[in-house]
DNA sequence: AAATTAAAAGACCGACCGGTCGTTTTGTCA
DNA sequence: TGACAAAACGACCGGTCGGTCTTTTAATTT
């Protein structure tokens, strides 16, 4: 890897967390390369515009999202202990204090509903593809009998994705100390209503 | 009402309408007087600063929501009626296509998770009286007989907002069709689950 | 209708925005 | 080690930001 390369890693890295703070479009050119210890230009060198900096900034968040929280849970085997590892894993990350700003997929969301352009685009796809995992990961589960065989499995990872939402919301806004419990309860509570008939 | 309170409204109006779209701190002074046929300067006579324009927004906004959304419900009988219209206006509003930028407590509630301040004092204050309100409404229902007597009426709030931040997510980000009937179906099944023994 | 006050306008400020450019430094490899 | 290219730099661009000022216009009030 050149040093280009590995400074372009920096970058992204760093972009990320800001993003998740300021939002996509607050975080600035000047403070990414003041938080970097880089000149502006230096920075700027690497992306044509600060449209490809943000699409960019959503694609290395993705693939370390896929990397740091649902690959190690596929480590599981299918059914019910993956289904808990996936939900368990990507819960811990929303804990975890060392991101101060929180799921940038989450802030982007929110900030890119509304918006058109390659960055909603690619968010937008990224969310389905996290939904359907999910959904896949619920539908293994009935394969392997520990979900009811009617389960809708769509309707399940909406459900479970409402609740991470209720998560973010509950710790980071509110600063509830229970929030995490919350959320657990709330999961239990949907797979008890999934094994048993509705 | 004189005609500078009634300008402020109509200010703190379309203010709230934009920044759900670009978010309160995106939302610029000129942008908001372009799209009231107004001067910056003139309008920014109304506020000391732009920080006093968020908060009064906030203000402004929860006003609105409490009179448009809430209290309707509240005309229904207490016990589930009551508990079901929550949801059901609360669904409605979210479905607005009038509204572009959804709901500004939501788009709020990820902005300013993450930063000090009035504005963010204000809206934390605000989403708890909400949740309390969500809490109690339940109460209500457990006192009538509707739901069971053992039931965590924080903990239906929580679940009830996620299904409700879930609705935002997939009818805005994903533009999904099913979301209303899959927020729907969540809401049917957290009452279901609310009733009979856990 | 005149006098008074409230509301809005317009010109302007320094700071910062995203972005460009020519130059200098630094790493790489023959 | 010397040559070449990749990477970072600092100065700068037009434009917009939040915010201040003085002046003009419009609404009240008597």
């Amino acid at each position: 890897m050149g040093k280009g390369e590995a400074t372009r890693e920096r970058i992204l890295y760093m972009a990320a967390r800001l993003a998740a703070r300021e939002g996509l479009e607050g975080l600035s050119l000047a403070q990414l390369a003041d938080s970097l210890g880089v000149s502006k230009s230096g920075l700027f060198a690497h992306f044509r515009s600060k449209q490809e900096l943000q699409l960019e900034t959503l694609r290395a968040f993705s693939t370390r999202f896929i990397a740091e929280v649902l690959r190690p849970a596929f480590a599981q085997p299918r059914g019910l202990p993956r289904l808990r590892a996936v939900f368990a894993n990507w819960t811990r990350r929303t804990l975890d204090r060392s991101f101060p700003g929180g799921c940038l997929f989450m802030a982007a969301s929110i900030e890119l509903d509304d918006r058109e352009g390659p960055a909603r685009d690619f968010l937008v796809q990224s969310m389905r593809d996290l939904l359907g995992l999910l959904s896949r990961t619920a539908r293994l589960a009935v394969d392997e009998g520990h979900l009811r065989k009617d389960l809708d499995c769509d309707q399940f990872a909406f459900e479970e994705y409402g609740i991470l939402l209720g998560l973010n919301h509950a710790l980071r806004l509110l600063r509830d100390p229970n929030a995490e419990r919350r959320a657990r309860d709330a999961f239990d509570g949907l797979i008890r209503a999934s094994i048993s008939r509705s």
